[in-house]
DNA sequence: TGTTGACCTTCCCCCTTGGGGAGGGCTTAT
DNA sequence: ATAAGCCCTCCCCAAGGGGGAAGGTCAACA
């Protein structure tokens, strides 16, 4: 099949499909005559195992490493684990910023009139910051 | 004082302050007869705005924004708090999808074994996605 | 006075994960 | 034969940083 079908089955676009390729995620395809992309079931099903793996957040290297560890039949499922784990470090400490904004943002929000006067904590803040000081 | 101590004294990089100044977030700055950019007190506090807004988050776009609402006497809190209001949105939503693929990658990395064997739930997962049905 | 080192300038490249669109070739149906 | 709808490559854009090269300036020290 050709790239347009292959991303429609797979949920990836074209133009990321031919990124992945360009950046070595995913091999060379065979081509036509006519130097069109041709793609079969195992490479939709390769393009799947990337989409779920965005969806969860991990980045295309990580990707890369899971790609090859998943045609690996004799693969350590620690490895697997392990680049899971620190995925998973990595997104605790995304979460637990974005926490500690949310929590000041709520806060100063709250005390904001949100009317025509001109006084506000939140630019107060900014402007001299008891929270966050650098 | 020249944009070495600008970037020391307010803790933003001498890079960004140029890129900044390119962007339009800054006006341009006033130059030395060598060409130098000069700073004074004043633009500091501009400059530790800005970092105290990146801290929480915002995007340059919104820091635009704000900094103009300060400069400005007559602001309306509501246009702040608007904006304020707005970002804590993005941020809800971004937590909430982190806070899923954490549940997700939390709950197959604990039914990984993590050793020798090749089986494992994550690249199961990937394979076959049950929970994120594309 | 000359040299050296630290600073400044502009300009270009890189990262990440996408997207838009131009200009041109191929295929298929009417 | 022609038009629609694919496909190709190539370049530009986003956001928010960073690295480094090539060259000008300034201050201190011998």
């Amino acid at each position: 099949m050709n790239i347009g079908e292959a991303a429609e089955q797979s949920g990836i676009s074209s133009k990321m499909i031919r990124k992945y390729e360009d950046s070595g995620l995913i091999p060379k395809a065979r081509r036509s005559d006519a130097g069109y992309r041709t793609y079969s079931e195992n490479d939709i099903h390769t393009f799947r195992f990337i989409k779920t793996a965005r969806s969860l957040g991990f980045s295309l290297k990580d990707i890369k490493e899971l790609l090859s560890l998943w045609k690996n039949k004799k693969r350590a499922s620690s490895k697997v684990k392990k680049i899971a784990e620190k995925h998973i470090e990595n997104l605790e400490i995304k979460s637990s910023e974005i926490n500690t904004m949310l929590k000041t943002l709520k806060h100063l929000t709250q005390n904001c009139h949100g009317d025509d006067r001109p006084d506000c904590p939140i630019l107060s803040n900014l402007e001299s910051s008891v929270i966050f000081q650098k």
